[in-house]
DNA sequence: CATCTGACCTAGT
DNA sequence: AACTAGGCCAGAT
């Protein structure tokens, strides 16, 4: 038996991966509006640092399709130096200036205001 | 063992 | 409307 982490941190985990892969390529997400989706308000910062354990999950999870609240890459150091953020996103269509998300609030993609759940 | 930071957000003043 | 403080959980030092 391998020692397991916390199952709350599991589910959590489970959770974000699920929502992560749920959005459509050229639209991205942002951490609080997952984290509120999965009735995990405010633990944004939670969602960050489970996306850092999504490059090796599988299915793959577009963590690149997901930002901050402003629309800020506020991830892409921790992605491949080869394909950064950008690189990932542009190649889905969505326009990034500066590390930021052109017309973010119109590519926004609201799990709990698309999927109607509460 | 204690302290701080970290892919952030919400709420209160 | 702007700023401050608090919350969330785990890893790293």
């Amino acid at each position: 038996m391998a020692a397991m982490p916390k199952p709350s941190s599991d589910q959590f985990r489970n959770d974000v991966f699920a929502i992560t892969r749920l959005i459509p390529a050229g639209r991205v997400s942002s951490y609080g509006s997952i984290a509120a989706s999965i009735g995990a308000k405010g633990a944004a910062r939670r969602v960050g640092w489970v996306l850092n354990g999504s490059f090796e999950a599988v299915p793959p999870v577009p963590a690149h399709r997901v930002v901050n609240r402003m629309g800020l890459l506020t991830g892409w150091m921790h992605f491949s130096a080869n394909m950064p953020m950008e690189e990932l996103l542009r190649a889905e269509g969505v326009e990034v200036r500066e590390n930021r998300v052109v017309n973010f609030e119109k590519l926004h993609w609201d799990p709990m205001v698309e999927c109607e759940m509460e």
